[in-house]
RNA sequence: GUGGGUGUAGCUCAGUUGGCUAGAGCACUAGAUUGUGGUUCUAGGGGUCGCGGGUUCAAGCCCCGUCACUCACCCCA
C-alpha cells in the first residue's frame, strides 16, 4: 500500500521550500529591524497548559497524546502559552519591555480548508510590559512593515482596528449584562462575514430587549471615531477607550502607515483573552480569511500564574499569506536566487579530477559551485549548468593542461574570457 | 460534527450513446550533439482509470457502497 501524506500537511519540494524560506527569512529580518529578539520553545507541552485558559473544548482541536510515563501532552497549537510560561519563569530577571518574536511550526486538528491547514508556520511578535498603546502601534507597524517588504501596498491590504475595551464599555453603557458579553462578542465578530439580516437575527438571540438591540445595531454602523464620540455621550469607560484609539491612530500617523489603517468596530476577535486594542489585517479582495490578527492581552501572564503584566502581540500564519503573495505574483526571482555561482565543466573526461579540485577550491572560498558527475559532451555539461541557473561556467580544457588557463563563460551574456588559473583565484 | 464538489500518468486535463491494446500537453530519461547552454526534432519510461461490489456479451463511462482530497458551515488561539 502506498503511503500518502497526512491530511492537512504539506510536502515542501525545493520550489515550495524556496517560497517558505522567502516568507520565514523576511519575517525574521523585519522582526530584527523592528527591535525584536528571537525565542522558541518545545513543539509539545503539557496538554493542561492549553486547557488552562481555553477549556476542554479546545482539546478536541489539538493533537494530544500520552507519553510512556502517562503524561498527557499536546503538540503546540499556538506559542503564546509557551511565551507566557517562559516569561513568567524568569520574570524577575528579564529587562522590560520585552520585544520577542518567534516563527513556530504549529499543529491544529481542525478540518483543513482554504487558507487553513493542520500544520503551518506562524510568525508571532509580542511586546511585554508596556501599558501604553505605543506598543500596540509598534506591533501594527511591524506587521505592516513586513507586508510592505513583500511588495504589498495599501491598495492590497487593510488593517482593521478596534478595541475590546470600547465594545465592553459601550455594551455596558447600553445595559447589556456582563454575563452576556462573551456571547455578544461572538455575534459581533460575525458581522462583516454574514448578511445584515442574519446578523440581526443572531443578535436577537443574545439580546432580548429591542431597545438595547437597536442601540447595538446603531453602534455597529458607526465608522469613525468622531461619530463614536457623539454616540458614547459622557460614559467614562467609553471615553477612555476612544481616547486610547485616537492616541493609537496618532502614533500610526507618526509612523506613516495611516493609509493602511482603518477603525472598524466590527473587529472583535474570536476568543476571550483580548482586553484592549484588537486588529486584523485583510486582503482587500475580502475573499480570504484574515492574514493576521492580534491585540492586547493584559491578563494572560497572570492567568498563567505570573504577575499582572501587560502585553500585546500579533500572529501571522503562512497559509493565507502564501495565497495572497501567490495571487499577486510576489514570489519573485526565487529560482535565480538559489542558482549556483560557478559551474565547472570539463572538455575531456580525463580532466574531471581537475574540475573536482577547482570546485573544492571555489567552495572553500565561499562560492556556490558545482560540476557534472558523469561528464559527457561539453554541450551536455553546459545544459546542466543552465538547469542549475549557474551565473558563470568555468571550462577546463586543453588550455588548462597546456598553459594552465581557464575559460570563464558568462552564462547570461554568453561572453567568455581566457584567464590563467592563478590569476583567476587571486581575484576571488 | 454537518453539507456540496472532485477522483484517469509526477502535473494540467481529454476520453463520444457503455465497444478494439486508455490518450494529449507539460515534466522526466536518452539520442541527434566527444570544445559551447536555454530552442528544435526523434525515441523511451511512466496508469490495477481511488478502492470494493453490482448491472451487462462488454464498464474509465451506468448503479450501490467505501476511502481520499477539496470547498463551505461549526470553530478559529
Amino acid at each position: 500500500m502506498e503511503i500518502q501524506s497526512v491530511k492537512g500537511t504539506r510536502d515542501f519540494y525545493p520550489e515550495d521550500m524556496a517560497k517558505r524560506n522567502f516568507i520565514a527569512d523576511l519575517w525574521k529580518q523585519v522582526s530584527l529591524r523592528n527591535g525584536f529578539v528571537e525565542y522558541d520553545g518545545p513543539i509539545f507541552e503539557y496538554l493542561a497548559m492549553y486547557q488552562l485558559k481555553s477549556g476542554d473544548e479546545i482539546a478536541s482541536q489539538l493533537f494530544a497524546f500520552e507519553d510512556r510515563g502517562g503524561r498527557m501532552l499536546a503538540i503546540r497549537p499556538e506559542i503564546t502559552p509557551t511565551l507566557a510560561r517562559m516569561v513568567n519563569q524568569r520574570i524577575n530577571t528579564l529587562p522590560r519591555p520585552l520585544k520577542w518574536f518567534s516563527v513556530p511550526r504549529l499543529c491544529r486538528a481542525e478540518r483543513p480548508q482554504k487558507g487553513r491547514l493542520r500544520e503551518f508556520f506562524q510568525w508571532n511578535i509580542d511586546i511585554i510590559g508596556v501599558d501604553d498603546c505605543l506598543a500596540d502601534a509598534e506591533v501594527i507597524f511591524c506587521s505592516v512593515d513586513f507586508l510592505m517588504q513583500t511588495g504589498l501596498t495599501s491598495s492590497d491590504v487593510i488593517v482593521r482596528i478596534s478595541s475590546r475595551k470600547l465594545i465592553a464599555a459601550m455594551l455596558e453603557y447600553f445595559g447589556v449584562e456582563k454575563e452576556q458579553l462573551e456571547k455578544v462578542y461572538g455575534v459581533l465578530d460575525k458581522k462583516s462575514k454574514i448578511p445584515q439580516e442574519t446578523f440581526e437575527k443572531m443578535l436577537e438571540e443574545v439580546i432580548t430587549e429591542q431597545a438595547k438591540r437597536r442601540k447595538v445595531l446603531e453602534l455597529m454602523s458607526v465608522n469613525s471615531l468622531e461619530q463614536l464620540e457623539d454616540f458614547a455621550g459622557s460614559d467614562k469607560n467609553a471615553k477612555e477607550a476612544i481616547d486610547e484609539l485616537k492616541k493609537l491612530f496618532e502614533y500610526l500617523n507618526l509612523m506613516g502607515i495611516t493609509e493602511f489603517c482603518r477603525f472598524d468596530i466590527s473587529i472583535v476577535r474570536g476568543l476571550a483573552y483580548y482586553t484592549g486594542i484588537v486588529f486584523e489585517i485583510y486582503d482587500k479582495s475580502e475573499q480570504l480569511r484574515a492574514i493576521c490578527g492580534g491585540g492586547r492581552y493584559d491578563n494572560l501572564l497572570a492567568d498563567f500564574g505570573g504577575p499582572k503584566i501587560s502585553a500585546t502581540g500579533m500572529g501571522m500564519g503562512d497559509c493565507v499569506l502564501g495565497i495572497v503573495l501567490e495571487e499577486k505574483g510576489l514570489f519573485k526571482n526565487l529560482s535565480q536566487k538559489s542558482g549556483i555561482e560557478y559551474f565547472v565543466a570539463f572538455a575531456d573526461d580525463a580532466l574531471q579530477n581537475e574540475a573536482i579540485k577547482l570546485v573544492a577550491r571555489l567552495r572553500r572560498a565561499g562560492l556556490k559551485a558545482d560540476f557534472s558527475y558523469k561528464g559527457g559532451s561539453l554541450g551536455k555539461q553546459l545544459k546542466q549548468a543552465s538547469m542549475q541557473s549557474a551565473g558563470r561556467c568555468i571550462i577546463v580544457g586543453q588550455e588548462f593542461t597546456q598553459k594552465g588557463e581557464l575559460i570563464i563563460k558568462d552564462m547570461k551574456t554568453g561572453n567568455q574570457e581566457t584567464i590563467a588559473a592563478n590569476e583567476f583565484f587571486s581575484r576571488l
